[in-house]
RNA sequence: GGCGUCGUGGCCGAGUGGCUAGGCUGGGCUCUGCAAAAGCUCCUACAGCGGUUCGAAUCCGCUCGACGCCUCCA
């Protein structure tokens, strides 16, 4: 019997505002799709919390013995400058202002996106389509459209016709809005627009003379719609309905609500069972965004080279840092945090080779199943990682009793408690050690080397001698741990 | 102005109508040659004001405050 069937997942579905029984549309098998970024500029660390919480969601369904697609996408074209669907593409007006082309500005930051994500322990997504790949599928969608009368075309420009869409359904089912409320609270003077209405949204848009980034279509030479390859990429490799589809806060509206539009006017079918966002990144109380300047880049954590932390600090703790918070929560990112968080990692990481050292007994002291189905428990609603992680300083809390010799759990048990800290801390949370040894054990051999002669020098009662090999060793980061089977030490 | 989220102990952060997550910090004790590490233990919070209830931090209302979306944004 797979994991899968002896755990319940609930899910927040930001459809209903309410925990659900997750239920996949195939048993065993879950599409799910998020939305990347656009490349048109460094991924800073709020980014990747939401492509994090994401991962621990691919991370915990694989797990559980789920076959995952999971799909997210690089948006290399379509995304506009400003509102109104009048802007500048966003990548078209880099590759202007740095005199490249647009794919040369699209290449730099996808490298850049894949190389940060990576030194977070972010797992690559089963397929990772590009808008500009996907330009065919994207005119199809809109000819369907047309097709339905829910689209318009002005000037080789092409526009989503919202109030004839909500005339049958639900523009705002998502973020709960009114299509009548907001006609009332818009503000707009646009005299230029050539939009009928200014919910209406782009679909495709005609390419001024100068715009580099442009492919033919029915309708004019252009580029897609930004809401549009979502939809185009998603019903491709996922199918016309599938399981989630995840992204942060911040696209619920307009994107993820232009998206339902979309894919429901051309597949007359709600795309999407379980909407699931995650929370802002706050830095001094302010939502972490480029445009504003109120951000720190990924980077700049792991050099220490910032104005914020008092420190460098590796990936996996700000990982571990971030996964303390649940991802529905909105998290302040301060450096009394991130030294909080430090700690509790070490603490966590360090009771693993304890754990390697504990003996087998006849008989177990107490029950560890009770507490493996509490880890659980904690994944299965709604992917709780801070109460997993408490759940895990309690498993260090079992792993001192073990050591102490208060406790004890047969060979079986041990290993089994042994398995389950791995999976989790591991496989799950894709937390990682920070000192991986690439010196083939010569530097542990010198410790325990020095072990040794702090032991002799103890037995002599040179306790200056000792000392000074303790403290030495403490001043380079190896701290001595004197125990009653011997003396351990940590990195 | 509209829609929505949130306001938890020194700090960070979970949370169910009643049995006080967890981490960090600080105090005490055990262990230790002294420490550290580890263990045990203490510091019992829920913005304010009303209401519902036998009972609310958890439900409802109001006030204050913060934030997000309404325009590009993970």
């Amino acid at each position: 019997m797979a994991l899968y069937e002896e755990q319940t997942i609930k899910i927040y579905n930001s459809l209903s505002n309410k925990k659900e029984t997750f239920k996949p549309i195939l048993k065993g098998a879950i599409g799910m799709y998020v939305c990347g970024p656009t490349v048109y500029s460094n991924v800073h660390l709020g980014n990747v919390r939401t492509f994090m919480s994401f991962d621990l969601i691919f991370r915990y369904f694989k797990h559980l013995g789920y076959k995952v697609r999971y799909v997210r996408n690089i948006t290399d074209a379509g995304h506009l400058e400003n509102d109104a669907d009048e802007g500048e593409d966003r990548i078209a007006k880099k590759a202007r202002l740095e005199s490249l082309e647009p794919m040369e500005v699209v290449q730099e930051y996808t490298v850049d996106f894949h190389r940060v994500l990576e030194q977070f322990n972010l797992l690559p997504p089963s397929i990772e389509p590009t808008a500009t790949g996907h330009i065919i599928e994207q005119i199809e969608i809109i000819k369907k459209i047309l097709d339905q009368g829910l689209a318009y075309e002005v000037n080789g420009s092409v526009y989503f016709d919202v109030i004839a869409y909500n005339k049958t359904q639900h523009y705002g089912i998502l973020s709960r809005r009114n299509i009548e409320d907001a006609i009332h609270n818009t503000r707009a003077l646009d005299g230029q627009s050539e939009k009928r209405n200014p919910q209406d949204f782009a679909l495709w848009k005609k390419a001024q003379p100068v715009h580099i980034m442009r492919w033919p279509s029915p309708w004019s030479e252009g580029f897609p719609g930004w809401h549009l390859e979502c939809t185009a990429m998603s019903t491709k490799y996922l199918g016309e309905q599938f399981d989630i589809h995840g992204g942060g806060m911040d696209l619920k509206f307009p994107h993820h609500e232009c998206e339902i539009a979309q894919a429901q006017a051309a597949n007359h079918k709600n795309p999407v069972n379980y909407w699931m966002h995650g929370n802002m990144l706050l830095l001094n109380g302010k939502k972490m965004a480029k445009s504003t300047g109120n951000s720190i880049l990924p980077e700049e954590i792991i050099t220490g080279n910032n104005t914020i932390l008092s420190k460098a600090f590796p990936a996996t703790v700000a990982r571990f840092f971030m996964l303390q918070a649940h991802y529905r929560s909105i998290l302040d990112f301060s450096n009394d945090a991130l030294l909080a968080a430090e700690k509790g990692y070490l603490r966590l990481m360090n009771s693993l080779p304890v754990l390697e050292e504990i003996k087998a007994s006849s008989t177990s002291s107490f029950d560890i199943k009770p507490w493996i189905q509490s880890c659980y428990d904690a994944m299965n609603d709604d992917f709780n990682s801070p109460v997993l992680i408490a759940q895990l300083f309690e498993g260090v809390k079992y792993i001192n009793q073990l050591k102490e010799g208060n406790a004890h759990l047969t060979k079986t048990d041990l290993s089994e408690f042994k398995r389950i800290m791995h999976a989790f801390i591991f496989d799950v949370l894709g937390l990682e050690h920070v000192n991986t040894q690439q010196d083939g054990g010569k530097l542990v051999k010198v410790v325990e080397m020095l072990i040794e002669m702090r032991n002799q020098a103890r037995e002599d009662k040179n306790w200056a001698l000792s000392d000074q090999i303790r403290d030495e060793l403490k001043k380079v980061g190896i701290q001595l741990k004197d125990g009653k089977e011997g003396t351990t030490f940590s990195l």
